[in-house]
DNA sequence: CGATACTTTGAAGTGTGTCAAACTCTGTGG
DNA sequence: CCACAGAGTTTGACACACTTCAAAGTATCG
Protein backbone atom coordinates (compact mmCIF):
# COMPACT_ATOMS: atom_id res chain seq x y z
CA UNK A 1 0.00 0.00 0.00
CA UNK A 2 1.41 3.24 -1.17
CA UNK A 3 1.16 6.01 1.65
CA UNK A 4 2.19 9.83 2.55
CA UNK A 5 4.41 11.29 -0.23
CA UNK A 6 1.22 13.67 -0.86
CA UNK A 7 3.08 16.91 0.94
CA UNK A 8 0.99 19.70 -0.89
CA UNK A 9 2.85 21.20 -4.32
CA UNK A 10 0.58 24.41 -3.23
CA UNK A 11 1.84 27.28 -1.67
CA UNK A 12 0.19 29.96 0.16
CA UNK A 13 0.24 33.73 -0.77
CA UNK A 14 -0.78 36.70 1.91
CA UNK A 15 -1.47 40.15 0.58
CA UNK A 16 -4.68 41.26 -1.26
CA UNK A 17 -5.48 44.33 -3.41
CA UNK A 18 -8.98 46.00 -4.69
CA UNK A 19 -9.35 46.68 -7.84
CA UNK A 20 -13.15 46.92 -9.05
CA UNK A 21 -12.94 47.57 -12.61
CA UNK A 22 -13.29 44.13 -14.40
CA UNK A 23 -15.15 42.84 -11.61
CA UNK A 24 -18.76 43.88 -12.52
CA UNK A 25 -17.88 43.09 -15.90
CA UNK A 26 -17.06 39.21 -14.62
CA UNK A 27 -20.14 39.78 -12.55
CA UNK A 28 -22.14 40.53 -15.74
CA UNK A 29 -21.10 37.25 -17.62
CA UNK A 30 -21.99 35.51 -14.37
CA UNK A 31 -25.51 32.99 -14.08
CA UNK A 32 -25.72 33.86 -10.44
CA UNK A 33 -25.69 37.50 -10.82
CA UNK A 34 -26.85 38.72 -14.52
CA UNK A 35 -30.51 38.84 -13.11
CA UNK A 36 -29.55 41.36 -10.60
CA UNK A 37 -30.29 45.26 -11.43
CA UNK A 38 -26.88 47.33 -12.21
CA UNK A 39 -27.63 48.93 -8.53
CA UNK A 40 -27.33 45.39 -6.70
CA UNK A 41 -24.61 44.29 -8.94
CA UNK A 42 -22.88 47.71 -7.72
CA UNK A 43 -23.32 47.16 -4.53
CA UNK A 44 -22.31 43.59 -4.05
CA UNK A 45 -19.02 44.63 -6.28
CA UNK A 46 -17.97 47.61 -3.84
CA UNK A 47 -18.25 44.73 -0.48
CA UNK A 48 -15.90 42.03 -2.70
CA UNK A 49 -12.13 42.32 -2.45
CA UNK A 50 -10.05 41.51 -4.92
CA UNK A 51 -6.32 39.19 -4.74
CA UNK A 52 -4.29 38.41 -7.24
CA UNK A 53 -2.39 35.08 -6.90
CA UNK A 54 0.00 33.67 -9.22
CA UNK A 55 -0.16 29.90 -10.36
CA UNK A 56 -0.10 26.68 -8.15
CA UNK A 57 -1.68 28.77 -5.22
CA UNK A 58 -3.39 27.07 -2.56
CA UNK A 59 -6.83 28.98 -1.89
CA UNK A 60 -8.46 26.52 0.80
CA UNK A 61 -8.58 23.50 2.20
CA UNK A 62 -10.85 20.87 2.20
CA UNK A 63 -12.37 20.88 6.25
CA UNK A 64 -10.93 24.66 6.62
CA UNK A 65 -13.62 27.42 8.44
CA UNK A 66 -15.43 29.02 5.38
CA UNK A 67 -15.89 32.80 5.95
CA UNK A 68 -17.14 33.57 2.41
CA UNK A 69 -17.35 32.35 -0.78
CA UNK A 70 -15.26 33.38 -4.47
CA UNK A 71 -15.52 34.31 -8.14
CA UNK A 72 -13.16 33.97 -10.71
CA UNK A 73 -12.34 37.64 -12.45
CA UNK A 74 -9.72 36.41 -14.34
CA UNK A 75 -7.80 32.94 -14.59
CA UNK A 76 -8.58 29.53 -13.43
CA UNK A 77 -8.80 27.44 -10.55
CA UNK A 78 -8.84 24.19 -9.69
CA UNK A 79 -11.23 22.43 -7.08
CA UNK A 80 -9.79 19.49 -6.13
CA UNK A 81 -9.18 16.55 -3.64
CA UNK A 82 -6.21 14.48 -2.55
CA UNK A 83 -5.75 10.67 -1.46
CA UNK A 84 -3.29 10.39 1.28
CA UNK A 85 -1.21 8.38 -1.10
CA UNK A 86 -0.82 11.55 -2.89
CA UNK A 87 -3.65 10.98 -6.16
CA UNK A 88 -5.57 14.04 -6.94
CA UNK A 89 -9.25 13.94 -8.27
CA UNK A 90 -9.94 17.53 -9.85
CA UNK A 91 -13.70 17.98 -9.24
CA UNK A 92 -14.22 21.27 -11.32
CA UNK A 93 -12.22 23.77 -12.84
CA UNK A 94 -13.30 27.22 -12.91
CA UNK A 95 -12.82 30.19 -15.29
CA UNK A 96 -14.18 33.67 -15.43
CA UNK A 97 -17.25 34.65 -13.75
CA UNK A 98 -17.76 31.39 -12.28
CA UNK A 99 -18.13 31.08 -8.55
CA UNK A 100 -16.70 28.69 -6.25
CA UNK A 101 -16.61 27.67 -2.39
CA UNK A 102 -20.30 28.42 -1.74
CA UNK A 103 -21.37 25.49 0.00
CA UNK A 104 -19.99 26.07 3.42
CA UNK A 105 -22.32 29.69 2.91
CA UNK A 106 -25.18 27.50 2.71
CA UNK A 107 -24.58 24.56 5.38
CA UNK A 108 -21.87 22.79 7.36
CA UNK A 109 -19.16 25.78 7.32
CA UNK A 110 -16.44 23.85 5.78
CA UNK A 111 -14.90 23.70 2.32
CA UNK A 112 -15.94 19.90 1.52
CA UNK A 113 -12.74 20.28 -0.78
CA UNK A 114 -9.22 22.20 -1.39
CA UNK A 115 -9.24 25.13 -4.20
CA UNK A 116 -5.90 26.17 -5.95
CA UNK A 117 -5.20 28.64 -9.13
CA UNK A 118 -4.09 26.67 -11.87
CA UNK A 119 -2.28 29.80 -13.55
CA UNK A 120 -2.16 33.42 -12.49
CA UNK A 121 -5.64 34.83 -11.47
CA UNK A 122 -7.79 37.72 -10.19
CA UNK A 123 -10.18 36.57 -7.20
CA UNK A 124 -13.36 38.37 -6.03
CA UNK A 125 -14.16 37.65 -2.12
CA UNK A 126 -17.11 37.98 -0.41
CA UNK A 127 -18.59 37.57 3.09
CA UNK A 128 -20.99 34.23 3.88
CA UNK A 129 -23.58 36.88 5.93
CA UNK A 130 -23.54 39.27 2.57
CA UNK A 131 -24.60 36.39 -0.07
CA UNK A 132 -27.56 35.24 2.88
CA UNK A 133 -28.74 37.96 3.11
CA UNK A 134 -28.66 39.46 -0.55
CA UNK A 135 -30.41 36.03 -1.44
CA UNK A 136 -32.93 36.17 1.56
CA UNK A 137 -33.87 39.74 0.06
CA UNK A 138 -33.99 39.04 -3.82
CA UNK A 139 -36.37 35.58 -4.41
CA UNK A 140 -34.65 35.69 -8.39
CA UNK A 141 -31.40 35.64 -6.52
CA UNK A 142 -32.03 32.77 -4.09
CA UNK A 143 -34.15 30.56 -7.34
CA UNK A 144 -30.59 31.53 -9.64
CA UNK A 145 -28.30 30.36 -6.77
CA UNK A 146 -30.75 26.96 -6.16
CA UNK A 147 -30.39 26.59 -10.16
CA UNK A 148 -26.64 26.87 -10.02
CA UNK A 149 -26.43 24.29 -7.11
CA UNK A 150 -29.14 21.88 -8.89
CA UNK A 151 -26.55 22.62 -11.64
CA UNK A 152 -23.32 21.22 -9.67
CA UNK A 153 -25.13 18.20 -8.26
CA UNK A 154 -26.33 17.56 -11.96
CA UNK A 155 -22.66 17.65 -12.80
CA UNK A 156 -21.51 15.53 -10.00
CA UNK A 157 -24.09 12.80 -10.61
CA UNK A 158 -22.48 12.79 -14.32
CA UNK A 159 -18.93 12.38 -12.64
CA UNK A 160 -19.67 9.67 -9.77
CA UNK A 161 -21.49 7.92 -12.93
CA UNK A 162 -18.08 8.26 -15.27
CA UNK A 163 -16.01 7.25 -12.43
CA UNK A 164 -17.61 4.92 -10.78
CA UNK A 165 -19.60 2.62 -13.85
CA UNK A 166 -17.30 3.86 -17.00
CA UNK A 167 -13.58 2.60 -17.50
CA UNK A 168 -11.02 5.20 -18.46
CA UNK A 169 -11.54 4.92 -22.19
CA UNK A 170 -15.34 5.93 -22.05
CA UNK A 171 -14.49 8.52 -19.72
CA UNK A 172 -12.22 9.96 -21.96
CA UNK A 173 -14.45 9.95 -25.23
CA UNK A 174 -16.81 11.92 -23.18
CA UNK A 175 -15.02 14.42 -21.98
CA UNK A 176 -13.38 14.70 -25.55
CA UNK A 177 -17.05 15.32 -26.82
CA UNK A 178 -17.81 17.71 -24.09
CA UNK A 179 -14.73 19.67 -25.09
CA UNK A 180 -15.90 19.51 -28.81
CA UNK A 181 -19.28 20.74 -28.20
CA UNK A 182 -18.34 23.66 -26.38
CA UNK A 183 -15.52 24.56 -29.18
CA UNK A 184 -17.76 24.01 -31.63
CA UNK A 185 -15.67 22.19 -33.45
CA UNK A 186 -13.64 19.03 -34.27
CA UNK A 187 -10.27 20.15 -33.40
CA UNK A 188 -9.39 22.27 -30.58
CA UNK A 189 -6.31 21.63 -28.02
CA UNK A 190 -6.64 20.75 -24.50
CA UNK A 191 -7.09 23.66 -21.53
CA UNK A 192 -4.68 21.77 -19.54
CA UNK A 193 -2.09 19.75 -19.30
CA UNK A 194 -2.73 15.96 -19.81
CA UNK A 195 -1.82 15.28 -16.11
CA UNK A 196 -4.64 17.37 -15.18
CA UNK A 197 -7.18 15.93 -17.64
CA UNK A 198 -6.22 12.77 -15.86
CA UNK A 199 -6.88 13.77 -12.76
CA UNK A 200 -10.02 15.47 -13.49
CA UNK A 201 -11.17 12.02 -15.35
CA UNK A 202 -10.16 10.14 -11.89
CA UNK A 203 -7.20 8.11 -13.25
CA UNK A 204 -3.40 9.38 -13.66
CA UNK A 205 -1.14 10.50 -16.57
CA UNK A 206 0.35 6.91 -17.51
CA UNK A 207 -2.58 5.41 -18.48
CA UNK A 208 -4.24 8.65 -19.99
CA UNK A 209 -1.02 8.45 -22.37
CA UNK A 210 -2.08 4.91 -23.14
CA UNK A 211 -5.83 5.69 -23.33
CA UNK A 212 -5.16 8.67 -25.78
CA UNK A 213 -2.91 6.49 -28.28
CA UNK A 214 -5.43 3.66 -28.50
CA UNK A 215 -8.25 6.16 -29.22
CA UNK A 216 -5.75 7.50 -32.02
CA UNK A 217 -4.60 4.47 -33.24
CA UNK A 218 -8.52 3.33 -33.54
CA UNK A 219 -8.86 5.82 -35.59
CA UNK A 220 -11.59 7.69 -33.22
CA UNK A 221 -9.24 11.28 -33.16
CA UNK A 222 -6.07 12.16 -33.99
CA UNK A 223 -3.21 13.40 -31.42
CA UNK A 224 -0.85 16.32 -32.23
CA UNK A 225 1.17 17.42 -28.57
CA UNK A 226 -2.41 19.00 -26.95
CA UNK A 227 -3.96 19.61 -30.43
CA UNK A 228 -7.08 16.71 -30.94
CA UNK A 229 -9.28 16.39 -33.52
CA UNK A 230 -12.09 14.67 -33.35
CA UNK A 231 -12.12 12.19 -36.47
CA UNK A 232 -15.24 9.68 -35.63
CA UNK A 233 -18.10 11.64 -32.88
CA UNK A 234 -20.27 8.95 -33.25
CA UNK A 235 -18.07 6.54 -32.56
CA UNK A 236 -16.76 8.12 -29.29
CA UNK A 237 -20.49 8.59 -28.38
CA UNK A 238 -20.73 4.89 -28.85
CA UNK A 239 -17.76 4.27 -26.60
CA UNK A 240 -18.74 6.87 -23.89
CA UNK A 241 -21.99 5.14 -23.01
CA UNK A 242 -20.54 1.41 -23.12
CA UNK A 243 -22.03 0.19 -26.45
CA UNK B 1 -16.28 -6.11 -22.56
CA UNK B 2 -19.40 -7.73 -20.13
CA UNK B 3 -22.70 -5.88 -21.88
CA UNK B 4 -26.40 -5.43 -21.95
CA UNK B 5 -27.91 -8.17 -19.65
CA UNK B 6 -29.17 -5.18 -17.71
CA UNK B 7 -32.91 -5.35 -17.99
CA UNK B 8 -34.02 -2.92 -15.29
CA UNK B 9 -36.16 -5.06 -12.57
CA UNK B 10 -38.38 -2.52 -11.46
CA UNK B 11 -41.73 -2.40 -12.46
CA UNK B 12 -44.24 0.60 -12.30
CA UNK B 13 -47.55 1.10 -10.93
CA UNK B 14 -50.32 3.04 -11.71
CA UNK B 15 -53.07 4.97 -9.47
CA UNK B 16 -52.52 7.15 -6.81
CA UNK B 17 -54.42 8.03 -3.79
CA UNK B 18 -54.69 10.75 -1.47
CA UNK B 19 -54.34 10.25 2.57
CA UNK B 20 -52.81 13.15 4.49
CA UNK B 21 -52.78 11.78 7.64
CA UNK B 22 -49.03 10.95 8.24
CA UNK B 23 -48.04 13.62 5.60
CA UNK B 24 -47.57 16.56 8.14
CA UNK B 25 -46.12 14.61 10.41
CA UNK B 26 -43.43 13.70 8.39
CA UNK B 27 -43.51 17.17 7.02
CA UNK B 28 -42.76 18.59 10.79
CA UNK B 29 -39.91 15.88 10.41
CA UNK B 30 -38.40 17.05 7.58
CA UNK B 31 -35.56 20.16 7.68
CA UNK B 32 -36.85 21.61 4.66
CA UNK B 33 -40.01 22.09 5.82
CA UNK B 34 -40.17 22.41 10.08
CA UNK B 35 -39.10 26.26 9.42
CA UNK B 36 -42.80 27.07 8.17
CA UNK B 37 -45.54 27.89 9.53
CA UNK B 38 -48.40 25.60 10.54
CA UNK B 39 -50.55 27.46 7.99
CA UNK B 40 -48.04 26.94 5.33
CA UNK B 41 -47.70 23.17 6.03
CA UNK B 42 -51.54 22.82 6.07
CA UNK B 43 -51.30 24.65 2.46
CA UNK B 44 -48.20 22.54 1.33
CA UNK B 45 -49.70 18.98 2.77
CA UNK B 46 -52.90 20.01 0.59
CA UNK B 47 -50.92 20.39 -2.76
CA UNK B 48 -49.29 16.82 -2.04
CA UNK B 49 -50.70 14.04 -4.17
CA UNK B 50 -49.65 10.84 -1.85
CA UNK B 51 -49.20 7.90 -3.62
CA UNK B 52 -48.47 4.05 -2.22
CA UNK B 53 -46.00 2.10 -4.49
CA UNK B 54 -44.84 -1.70 -2.82
CA UNK B 55 -41.43 -2.73 -3.44
CA UNK B 56 -38.90 -2.37 -6.43
CA UNK B 57 -40.96 -0.01 -7.95
CA UNK B 58 -39.70 2.27 -10.33
CA UNK B 59 -40.46 6.20 -9.50
CA UNK B 60 -38.67 7.75 -12.19
CA UNK B 61 -35.73 7.07 -14.91
CA UNK B 62 -32.61 9.24 -15.53
CA UNK B 63 -33.22 11.51 -18.22
CA UNK B 64 -36.80 11.37 -17.80
CA UNK B 65 -38.74 14.94 -17.96
CA UNK B 66 -39.69 16.06 -14.08
CA UNK B 67 -43.10 17.51 -13.43
CA UNK B 68 -42.35 17.52 -9.58
CA UNK B 69 -40.71 16.08 -6.88
CA UNK B 70 -41.12 13.83 -4.22
CA UNK B 71 -41.24 12.92 -0.03
CA UNK B 72 -40.72 10.19 1.51
CA UNK B 73 -43.40 9.80 3.78
CA UNK B 74 -43.45 5.77 5.16
CA UNK B 75 -40.53 3.44 3.13
CA UNK B 76 -37.27 3.61 1.69
CA UNK B 77 -36.81 4.98 -1.93
CA UNK B 78 -33.32 4.46 -3.48
CA UNK B 79 -31.50 6.75 -6.24
CA UNK B 80 -28.95 5.26 -8.65
CA UNK B 81 -27.84 5.15 -11.79
CA UNK B 82 -27.21 1.50 -13.48
CA UNK B 83 -23.98 0.83 -16.34
CA UNK B 84 -24.38 -0.90 -19.82
CA UNK B 85 -23.17 -3.73 -18.22
CA UNK B 86 -26.19 -3.80 -15.02
CA UNK B 87 -23.90 -2.76 -12.75
CA UNK B 88 -25.90 -0.24 -10.38
CA UNK B 89 -24.39 2.45 -8.14
CA UNK B 90 -26.76 3.37 -5.19
CA UNK B 91 -26.38 7.50 -4.57
CA UNK B 92 -28.53 7.67 -2.08
CA UNK B 93 -31.14 5.71 0.25
CA UNK B 94 -34.10 8.31 1.15
CA UNK B 95 -36.25 7.73 4.47
CA UNK B 96 -39.60 8.85 5.69
CA UNK B 97 -39.28 12.80 5.68
CA UNK B 98 -37.07 13.20 3.13
CA UNK B 99 -37.38 14.56 -0.43
CA UNK B 100 -35.23 13.71 -3.58
CA UNK B 101 -36.20 14.38 -7.44
CA UNK B 102 -35.79 18.31 -6.07
CA UNK B 103 -32.88 18.78 -8.93
CA UNK B 104 -34.84 19.22 -11.94
CA UNK B 105 -37.20 21.94 -10.34
CA UNK B 106 -34.79 23.84 -9.98
CA UNK B 107 -32.00 23.10 -13.07
CA UNK B 108 -32.42 21.39 -16.13
CA UNK B 109 -36.00 19.66 -16.00
CA UNK B 110 -34.89 16.16 -16.34
CA UNK B 111 -33.78 13.74 -13.33
CA UNK B 112 -30.24 13.24 -13.03
CA UNK B 113 -30.55 9.44 -12.24
CA UNK B 114 -33.18 6.76 -11.51
CA UNK B 115 -35.05 6.10 -8.15
CA UNK B 116 -37.14 3.08 -6.96
CA UNK B 117 -38.85 1.91 -3.71
CA UNK B 118 -36.43 -0.30 -1.38
CA UNK B 119 -40.01 -1.43 0.19
CA UNK B 120 -43.56 -0.70 0.36
CA UNK B 121 -43.70 2.90 0.72
CA UNK B 122 -45.81 6.15 0.93
CA UNK B 123 -44.68 9.12 -1.31
CA UNK B 124 -45.97 12.57 -1.69
CA UNK B 125 -45.73 13.90 -4.68
CA UNK B 126 -45.38 17.86 -5.31
CA UNK B 127 -45.67 19.86 -9.07
CA UNK B 128 -42.85 22.06 -9.56
CA UNK B 129 -44.56 25.68 -9.87
CA UNK B 130 -45.33 24.82 -6.15
CA UNK B 131 -42.07 24.69 -4.78
CA UNK B 132 -40.96 27.24 -6.63
CA UNK B 133 -43.25 29.72 -5.36
CA UNK B 134 -43.28 28.78 -2.01
CA UNK B 135 -39.35 28.98 -2.47
CA UNK B 136 -39.29 32.70 -4.12
CA UNK B 137 -42.48 33.81 -1.14
CA UNK B 138 -40.39 32.47 1.79
CA UNK B 139 -36.60 33.47 2.09
CA UNK B 140 -36.43 30.65 5.01
CA UNK B 141 -37.50 28.15 2.80
CA UNK B 142 -35.11 29.14 0.00
CA UNK B 143 -32.20 29.07 2.76
CA UNK B 144 -33.27 25.55 4.04
CA UNK B 145 -33.74 24.37 0.54
CA UNK B 146 -30.25 25.90 -0.33
CA UNK B 147 -29.00 24.72 2.74
CA UNK B 148 -30.04 20.96 1.49
CA UNK B 149 -28.69 21.29 -1.78
CA UNK B 150 -25.45 22.28 -0.40
CA UNK B 151 -25.52 19.23 2.19
CA UNK B 152 -26.28 16.98 -0.51
CA UNK B 153 -23.13 18.42 -2.55
CA UNK B 154 -21.30 18.16 0.43
CA UNK B 155 -22.52 14.51 0.46
CA UNK B 156 -21.47 13.60 -3.46
CA UNK B 157 -17.97 15.23 -2.84
CA UNK B 158 -17.27 12.12 0.00
CA UNK B 159 -18.65 10.10 -2.14
CA UNK B 160 -16.05 10.95 -5.35
CA UNK B 161 -13.64 10.89 -2.98
CA UNK B 162 -14.37 7.49 -1.73
CA UNK B 163 -14.88 5.78 -4.83
CA UNK B 164 -12.25 7.36 -6.69
CA UNK B 165 -9.17 7.90 -4.29
CA UNK B 166 -10.09 5.11 -1.64
CA UNK B 167 -10.39 1.30 -1.53
CA UNK B 168 -13.43 -0.84 -1.10
CA UNK B 169 -12.00 -1.66 2.15
CA UNK B 170 -11.44 1.84 3.06
CA UNK B 171 -14.98 2.73 1.78
CA UNK B 172 -16.52 -0.14 4.12
CA UNK B 173 -14.66 1.05 7.03
CA UNK B 174 -15.94 4.68 6.51
CA UNK B 175 -19.13 3.40 5.66
CA UNK B 176 -19.59 1.53 9.36
CA UNK B 177 -18.56 4.04 11.09
CA UNK B 178 -21.18 6.51 9.90
CA UNK B 179 -23.77 3.72 10.66
CA UNK B 180 -21.98 3.19 14.49
CA UNK B 181 -22.61 7.14 14.62
CA UNK B 182 -25.96 6.78 13.67
CA UNK B 183 -27.25 4.08 15.53
CA UNK B 184 -25.01 5.26 18.81
CA UNK B 185 -23.96 1.73 19.47
CA UNK B 186 -21.06 -0.84 18.50
CA UNK B 187 -23.76 -3.09 17.39
CA UNK B 188 -26.35 -2.74 14.86
CA UNK B 189 -27.99 -4.15 11.50
CA UNK B 190 -27.42 -3.28 8.02
CA UNK B 191 -30.54 -1.90 7.03
CA UNK B 192 -29.93 -2.69 3.70
CA UNK B 193 -29.11 -6.41 2.24
CA UNK B 194 -25.76 -6.68 1.20
CA UNK B 195 -25.97 -6.43 -2.29
CA UNK B 196 -27.27 -3.12 -1.50
CA UNK B 197 -24.54 -1.78 0.55
CA UNK B 198 -22.35 -3.06 -2.36
CA UNK B 199 -23.98 -0.87 -4.62
CA UNK B 200 -23.68 2.36 -2.84
CA UNK B 201 -20.12 1.75 -1.86
CA UNK B 202 -19.66 1.56 -5.62
CA UNK B 203 -18.33 -2.32 -5.93
CA UNK B 204 -20.00 -5.79 -6.43
CA UNK B 205 -21.62 -8.13 -3.86
CA UNK B 206 -18.35 -11.00 -4.61
CA UNK B 207 -15.84 -7.97 -3.22
CA UNK B 208 -18.26 -6.92 -0.90
CA UNK B 209 -18.08 -10.31 1.03
CA UNK B 210 -14.78 -11.14 1.07
CA UNK B 211 -13.91 -7.20 2.43
CA UNK B 212 -16.13 -7.79 5.41
CA UNK B 213 -14.37 -11.52 6.08
CA UNK B 214 -10.94 -9.38 5.87
CA UNK B 215 -11.96 -6.76 8.31
CA UNK B 216 -13.84 -9.77 10.50
CA UNK B 217 -10.92 -11.40 10.79
CA UNK B 218 -8.18 -8.87 11.21
CA UNK B 219 -10.41 -8.32 14.29
CA UNK B 220 -11.87 -4.52 13.41
CA UNK B 221 -15.56 -6.21 13.48
CA UNK B 222 -17.57 -9.02 14.85
CA UNK B 223 -20.14 -10.21 11.50
CA UNK B 224 -23.22 -12.07 12.44
CA UNK B 225 -25.45 -12.49 9.02
CA UNK B 226 -26.23 -8.59 8.87
CA UNK B 227 -25.46 -7.87 12.52
CA UNK B 228 -22.24 -6.25 12.63
CA UNK B 229 -19.91 -5.32 16.27
CA UNK B 230 -17.96 -2.56 15.92
CA UNK B 231 -14.31 -3.86 18.02
CA UNK B 232 -11.71 -1.48 16.85
CA UNK B 233 -12.93 1.92 15.97
CA UNK B 234 -9.90 3.38 15.99
CA UNK B 235 -8.62 0.80 13.57
CA UNK B 236 -11.83 1.35 10.83
CA UNK B 237 -10.82 5.23 11.44
CA UNK B 238 -7.29 4.64 10.11
CA UNK B 239 -8.60 2.38 7.31
CA UNK B 240 -10.90 4.81 5.96
CA UNK B 241 -8.60 7.82 5.96
CA UNK B 242 -5.79 5.27 4.46
CA UNK B 243 -2.84 5.78 6.81
C1' DC C 1 21.07 26.41 -25.12
C1' DG C 2 20.25 24.55 -20.93
C1' DA C 3 16.86 23.78 -17.10
C1' DT C 4 12.55 22.40 -15.91
C1' DA C 5 8.16 20.63 -16.50
C1' DC C 6 5.55 17.60 -19.01
C1' DT C 7 4.84 13.27 -21.55
C1' DT C 8 5.50 8.68 -23.21
C1' DT C 9 6.79 3.89 -22.90
C1' DG C 10 7.90 -0.55 -20.77
C1' DA C 11 7.67 -4.24 -17.32
C1' DA C 12 5.69 -5.89 -13.34
C1' DG C 13 2.21 -6.02 -9.57
C1' DT C 14 -2.47 -5.68 -7.56
C1' DG C 15 -7.25 -4.80 -6.52
C1' DT C 16 -11.42 -5.68 -8.23
C1' DG C 17 -14.72 -7.63 -11.54
C1' DT C 18 -16.46 -11.99 -13.78
C1' DC C 19 -18.26 -16.44 -13.93
C1' DA C 20 -19.92 -20.46 -11.81
C1' DA C 21 -21.38 -23.17 -8.16
C1' DA C 22 -22.50 -24.19 -3.54
C1' DC C 23 -24.40 -22.62 0.60
C1' DT C 24 -27.61 -20.25 3.99
C1' DC C 25 -31.23 -18.06 5.40
C1' DT C 26 -36.42 -16.85 5.65
C1' DG C 27 -40.98 -17.32 5.18
C1' DT C 28 -44.76 -20.18 3.19
C1' DG C 29 -47.76 -23.85 2.05
C1' DG C 30 -48.62 -28.60 2.56
C1' DC D 1 -43.79 -28.83 11.90
C1' DC D 2 -41.30 -29.91 8.03
C1' DA D 3 -40.06 -29.28 3.16
C1' DC D 4 -39.44 -26.37 -0.25
C1' DA D 5 -38.79 -22.20 -3.14
C1' DG D 6 -36.45 -18.15 -3.80
C1' DA D 7 -33.67 -14.57 -2.54
C1' DG D 8 -29.53 -13.47 -0.62
C1' DT D 9 -24.71 -14.73 0.37
C1' DT D 10 -20.28 -16.91 0.20
C1' DT D 11 -16.35 -19.04 -2.01
C1' DG D 12 -13.04 -20.32 -5.61
C1' DA D 13 -10.53 -19.89 -9.93
C1' DC D 14 -9.56 -16.76 -13.32
C1' DA D 15 -9.17 -12.41 -16.22
C1' DC D 16 -8.07 -7.83 -16.80
C1' DA D 17 -8.01 -2.76 -16.27
C1' DC D 18 -5.47 0.03 -13.91
C1' DT D 19 -1.61 1.54 -10.97
C1' DT D 20 3.22 1.58 -9.74
C1' DC D 21 7.92 2.15 -10.57
C1' DA D 22 11.54 3.42 -13.50
C1' DA D 23 13.64 5.55 -17.32
C1' DA D 24 13.85 7.82 -21.54
C1' DG D 25 11.96 11.17 -24.50
C1' DT D 26 9.96 15.78 -25.76
C1' DA D 27 8.28 20.41 -25.24
C1' DT D 28 8.86 25.05 -23.58
C1' DC D 29 10.76 29.17 -21.95
C1' DG D 30 14.06 32.18 -19.96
Amino acid sequence: VGKGKGAPKEKREDGMGKGEAPLVAAMANTALFRGLSDEMKEELASLAVVRERSAGIEIFRSGENATGFYMVVEGRVKVFKTSSSGKELILHVFGPGEIFGEVPVFQGGTFPACAATLCTSRLAFWSRAGLKKAVAQDPELALAMLALLAGRLRGFVDKLEAVSLKEVPARLAGHLLLLRDSHQSDEFRLDLTKGQVAAYLGTIQETLSRVFRKLAEEGYIELLGSKVRVLDAPGLERLSSGR
